[in-house]
DNA sequence: CTGTCTATGTAGCGGTTGCTACATGCAGTG
DNA sequence: CACTGCATGTAGCAACCGCTACATAGACAG
């Protein structure tokens, strides 16, 4: 089991980094493979063929993802939905997450496109995603679970607003609603 | 002017047909060209180059989404904002509106990627609908504008869920928010 | 030492990509 | 008739695609 230098586990990382950067739809595997110091050939060799790398990408990075996500929870606790929201929308619009939105609306249309592993890797990012919402509920919150549920739905209309250019569009609307 | 059979015009139907079925990232010139009755030399000939002619399609198809919306409307207009909201959802539903979802979902992707002409398509369509989408609000509503970006934010969370296999989550995040 | 297995490099295959060079027919114009 | 310009077919190019055949070097077992 004493794996060489280049296995599965340390290419995923470099792999994971090179697709964050260029996109997952458009990959190929030279590239794939310059990036991650290696050959085409030992991909395949790695992981069998092109589409269980992608399979095994999409499971790493939804791994990562959820990481980032434990990471990310500050030690107080917003006090109200309101703040809840805006806080995680905040947060959506760093750097280091915007590469992560930008990989997670491929991931979305891959999705529906029916594009094997993708709505598994999206389904699980989401599932991870809900139970962390979850636990950044205001404690006095009558319905964590249901806030947290609602909190999502406005939260993902408003980020794909925001990528098409609706952004103020959204924010009306959460005003409107009064949230 | 008095173009012959096949011009840009009579091109980008048959185009955009093909696009709504297999998908507009992942379609390259031959194939376009055969389901136009074509060939691939044409395309370029007619568009100047393949960017183009991703460009003048997808503004093609806009248009028909607009004309679709309009199409649409029915007589009765919804009593509350529920009402409106679940009509809507529902109206998704329909089969020929999945097709535009699914490359609804691919332009998104490709407009957070900054893909040329993705955003700006993306933009124009989600002005029209929210257009429409104020047209068919509740005669009583004492904010139609606001109302109707409210709602259009909790649909597109609503359909983003969906398409991930969080339905469900969308369902129970609207009932705990009370629209 | 000899065989076996794993990891890797080199080279290439058949196919597809966007795009182009070239020839040609056909319509209109002088 | 000759000329011009548009529309189109045929053929192909260089680049890239996923993937594979083959050779080989090293580690380890007997």
């Amino acid at each position: 089991m004493a794996n060489s230098s280049l296995s599965r586990e340390t290419l995923l990382p470099k792999l994971a980094a090179h697709v964050l950067e260029h996109g997952l739809g458009g990959a190929s595997l030279r590239p794939l493979a310059k990036a991650a110091g290696t050959s085409d050939r030992m991909l395949i060799y790695h992981f069998g063929n092109k589409e269980q790398l992608v399979a095994d990408l999409l499971e790493y990075i939804a791994g990562v993802y959820s990481a980032a996500l434990d990471m990310a929870i500050g030690p107080e606790r917003p006090t109200s939905r309101q703040e809840c929201f805006e806080r995680i929308l905040e947060q959506g619009r760093q750097r280091t997450m915007q590469r992560f939105l930008v990989l997670w609306w491929e991931i979305v249309a891959g999705s529906a496109r029916g594009v094997p592993g993708y709505k598994n890797a999206a389904e699980q990012m989401m599932t991870n995603q809900l139970a962390w919402l979850e636990g950044q509920m205001p404690k006095d919150d009558p319905d964590p679970a249901g806030g947290a549920r609602y909190i999502m739905t406005l939260l993902e209309g408003t980020l794909m607003l925001d990528v098409v250019g609706h952004g103020e569009t959204a924010r009306q609307g959460i005003v409107a609603g009064q949230l």
